[in-house]
DNA sequence: TCCTGGCACTCGAACTCGACGAGTGCTAAT
DNA sequence: ATTAGCACTCGTCGAGTTCGAGTGCCAGGA
């Protein structure tokens, strides 16, 4: 039972310790809490957290702040959190009128790093194998040509190749009568196969090979994995609670797509609702003061929404946050 | 004649005052630079040039800096600068094996922040009028249509609309083909004129006047403008020179496009090979101490490529950078 | 007229010192 | 198991001090 009220000191000094950004004291807990015992046993109980690594003190004399462990077991123990209306009402407006699938992406980073006002990161749906619908090519100069591949699902991928030598208008015009011919409604396998044989009939144009792989990798799910991050203000603000030179390191993170895609990843395979990795959990060095909040949407969870701020941060906050968003998101996206 | 002198007093003391970032006293600049006079002469000199605004000294005891003034006389007399050959070599490989005009500029940006160690800022590519290739609609889901536009100048447009109504698969692929056979290599006024009486006819699908909107509107140069950057990190790397309580700002302004986008076409307007925004030149609070270095690029050098930093920059280095990338943004572009 | 050496002066940076007080751990009593 | 009390630690704050870089000005020399 006594167990009982030392989850219940955790949770005060957590709570408190996001708010002020302070050491939070054992007297202080003891006054505007109402936990119902003297600051004495606060005391005692502290010790204990502090046995088990949840809790430290930066200096003899100065209150205890939680460790990332300690935060862990906050987190561990917390129920899910409502999302005040506001804020879901700004989700649905800010998210119904959106374009196309950049745009979708786009508003939602946006308005999450908002709501959080933390970095928000969402990664772009990852895509999965799809018929070809249409193949369009389009010269560029003399030397190169655009090819854009229209997938079944709305999946628009473009990349220009070299054309090696010049081609007559006529051949151009020929390759892509044929190779839409060829492609059109096919997926996988037997695409790769028809493309493969297209591209190595006699007489064909010589940059029929690099067409061929890039709509086959078009098709296959195509572009490479991406992320886009807003709010990174949110770091730098003052009181944002992240020393001035570790934020320059989390900065080249986010920029450095493949450290965060990694991560994301990761948070991914624990396939919980809402996952949550905090400052040394990250396993980046540059990290190490932040946590992220990440939460899977999209047709096979496949995707990621999330929230990276100082370990300090609001965790129900956020994690309803971004809970809500990777919602709200799924039902656009899997139209 | 001592005119002359003062110019390279101000020089000498902007080029100090960028490599140490501490205010430069006359005694140092007298022993470190070969100046030829005395530490009491360079003291005149830079009573004189305090009068005129040039430099400042930030409490009475210290040395002076220079003032947004001081720089923009500075740069105003600043030949172009050589560009390392090292860098050279960077751009030719960094861009050479660009795959499409998005890996152009996210490749540019990161080099150009690379080079800079500097935000660098790409502005994408501005459009131009263009006749209409190809037009794609694909179904996503009962109510909603994605349109795909393919420009002569290899550019793609996309967007959902909404159906309004179920439209069955016939009348679908006959709007496909009517629409690609009235706007195909049209352009401008007739264009529009054509698609207009394509949506007007009698027994037309009720989305159709969403779709001549949205490919006119594609042709004519499209979609919005937008810039990218990167090297945010610089910005917050211990001794930038920026106080860490101005950098948020900063990163706010950057991500509102609207203001950066601005403030690039007022320097596009000036006209020169590179142009020099310096401190409160920016004409907004956020960049207020921080200086934008741009140069124009692309055909009609509509578009811009540049790097901020603080004030205390290197200006030669990152004009010469910023207009060395320019070049060779051109040349990928103008294909 | 322009430059220079010299000198008195200013003022911020850095350091020391002591008072203060928040917070702790421990112990004895309930 | 809880609490009141107490001695102790140690960081923060302000005042006082020194130190020295840098200045402005003036008088003498080219």
């Amino acid at each position: 039972m006594s167990e009982e009220r030392r989850r219940a000191v955790l949770r005060a000094i957590v709570e408190d310790y996001v708010a002020t950004h302070e050491p939070v004291g054992s007297k202080a807990l003891a006054d505007a809490r109402s936990l119902g015992v003297s600051s004495a046993t606060i005391r005692n109980d502290m010790a204990i957290l502090e046995e088990e690594g949840l809790i430290a003190q930066p200096h003899t004399s100065a209150g205890r702040i939680p460790t990332d462990l300690g935060y862990r077991s906050f987190v561990d123990q917390l129920a899910a959190a409502a999302l005040p209306d506001a804020h879901k009402r700004a989700i649905g407006t800010f998210l119904s009128d959106a374009v196309d699938l950049n745009d979708v992406v786009e508003r939602s980073v946006r308005l999450l790093s908002q709501l959080t006002r933390q970095v928000a990161v969402v990664q772009y749906p990852s895509l999965r194998e799809s018929a070809v619908r249409r193949i369009e090519l389009v010269r560029m100069g003399a030397e190169h040509a655009l090819v854009v591949v229209v997938s079944a699902d709305a999946r628009v991928d473009q990349r220009t190749i070299a054309l090696g030598e010049p081609t007559s208008d006529e051949a151009f015009e020929r390759a892509v009568r044929e190779v839409n011919a060829t492609a059109e409604g096919l997926t996988g396998a037997r695409l790769e196969a028809a493309l493969t044989m297209w591209a190595a009939a006699p007489d064909q144009v010589p940059w029929a090979g690099a067409v061929a792989d890039f709509v086959v990798s078009a098709a296959r799910g195509g572009t490479v994995e991406r992320v886009v991050f807003a709010g990174a203000s949110n770091l730098a603000r003052v009181g944002s609670g992240l020393e001035a030179d570790t934020i320059a390191p989390v900065l080249d993170a986010l920029e450095e797509q493949v450290v965060l895609l990694r991560l994301l990843h990761e948070m991914a395979a624990e396939g919980d609702d809402v996952s949550v990795r905090i400052g040394a959990e990250t396993h980046h060095e540059a990290l190490s003061r932040t946590s992220i909040v990440a939460a899977a949407y999209g047709r096979d969870a496949a995707s990621l929404v999330g929230a990276l701020g100082p370990t300090r941060m609001d965790y129900p906050g956020t994690m309803a946050a971004v809970r809500a968003v990777a919602r709200y998101l799924s039902k656009v996206v899997e139209l």
